[in-house]
RNA sequence: GUGGUUUUAGCUCAGUAGGUUAGAGCGUCUGAUUGUGGUUCAGAAGGUCGUGGGUUCGAGCCCCAUAUUCCACC
């Protein structure tokens, strides 16, 4: 994998680039769909690919690991030819699972001993055994083993976990490295800057990823509850220690206003669940702002969804009518307002790529953040 | 016709020995959701307890009448 930083954004931290991977191209900066299970939940690949217009697309290690199984997957030639997505695909480590599940594991220093959440199972999760499982995966950009810190946490125990990150982040790299690629095309592995809120925990940890010379770097174990203005600070600080020349990547990110927000930052690669579960439950995100199809208000809108919006789905499909697939709860529905939220999300990065390529782009996000936030 | 039974929130039902502002689930209406457990969580609105009398300091609960549901018998 590589990357060509091609523009830089004079008023703010943004940036335009280009990331080349063997399954092709990626313009940043982008919004990577969320497919936990090798799916984009409700949404058929082929509109991911043509309506939404998403260049690639997230799986994860701790999901696909348990269903369907790395047989499975093994026997099918990796994920992109399970699921016939044939552009790139990136892989989550589990590590998020190591905090969203924490009820159900024990933490050594060894690694994780998972309780599986669909048969109740037990699986030890080590750096190594997560590289080596993200190698049959086969996807085009691999993460580190890391502990997602959850928030608030005490000083000394965010101490603890980057350390321990840290830790697990060079055995991720000697497992990577002595081993190889399975399906014939390049892998890249990033790692994981932690240290939940504390400056110099922050500082210090990406300092350590900055060091590695990975191919691009992550910021994890932000968006957890952590006020939103902290959440920026902290993506700006460390955003200044990451390498220039190497793609930066928000984990878990977010609203479309903290995509704007953290664009002008500095990060190029930002995944997240709120376009498909909020579009599940029946929320979009428009240019105008959020709307909630449940309201009772859309009870007799027959305006279209999103009439600025750019999927088919946009002018096909009234408010009304969807407000009605909502409250009868039809599988329509949130296939519907899926499409819509991804197709709004990668239009709102496009969008930014060609302000920061013109030169607009402060000035743009400034005004957009206002209306991305309303409610209509 | 006789005996028994039912009636409490939009729906299905709890309401203990008569005792303050009558509860639940679902539904409805609002919020929340950030490296996804097709969700989950939080809040709100909504009832002259079938109707009319009576007993009692006090009745959803006891008594009478009446309507109503279902059952059995003639």
């Amino acid at each position: 994998m590589d990357f060509r930083l091609t523009h830089t954004d004079t008023a703010s931290n943004a940036r335009a680039g280009v990331i080349f991977t063997d399954h092709g191209e990626i313009a940043t900066p982008v919004f990577m769909p969320v497919g936990t299970v090798g799916t984009v939940k409700a949404v058929h690949i082929r509109d991911v690919a043509e309506d939404v217009k998403a260049r690639i697309i997230l799986g994860n290690t701790y999901h696909l690991y348990l269903r369907p199984g790395l047989d499975i997957l093994k026997e099918a030639g990796g994920l992109h030819k399970f699921n016939g997505w044939s552009k790139p695909i990136l892989t989550d480590s589990g590590g998020y699972q190591v905090y969203s599940l924490a009820h159900r594991r024990k933490m050594k220093e060894e690694g994780v001993v998972f309780q599986s959440h669909i048969d109740g199972s037990r699986h030890m999760f080590s750096p190594e055994k997560v590289m080596d499982i993200q190698r049959v995966i086969g996807a085009d950009i691999i993460m580190a083993f890391d502990e997602c810190t959850p928030y608030p946490c005490e000083y000394e125990y965010a101490r603890k976990s980057m350390e321990l990150t840290h830790r697990w982040l060079d055995r991720c790299i000697a497992r990577f490295d002595e081993t190889e690629n399975l399906y014939g095309y390049r892998q890249s592995l990033f790692p994981i800057v932690q240290g939940s809120i504390y400056r110099d925990l922050r500082i210090k940890s990406a300092e350590k990823i900055a060091s590695c010379g990975a191919d691009g770097n992550a910021i994890g174990g932000l968006a957890v509850g952590e006020p939103i203005e902290t959440m920026y600070e902290f993506t700006e600080m460390v955003c200044n220690i990451l390498p220039k020349d190497k793609p930066r990547y928000l984990m878990g990110v977010g609203t479309p206003a903290n995509i704007l927000e953290g664009i002008s930052r500095g990060i190029d690669m930002f995944d997240c669940v709120m376009p498909t579960r909020n579009g599940r439950n029946g929320m979009i995100f428009t240019s105008n702002g959020i709307i909630n199809l449940k309201n009772e208000k859309w009870k007799a809108d027959f305006s279209p969804l999103d009439p600025d919006g750019l999927s088919f789905v946009d002018s096909a499909y009234s408010r009304a009518y969807l407000r009605h697939l909502f409250v009868a709860g039809e599988m329509l529905g949130p296939m519907i307002a899926s499409q819509h939220n991804l197709a709004f999300y990668l239009w709102l990065v496009d969008e930014a790529r060609k302000r920061i390529i013109d030169g607009s782009f402060a000035e743009w996000k400034s005004q957009m953040v206002v209306k991305l936030v309303q409610r209509i």
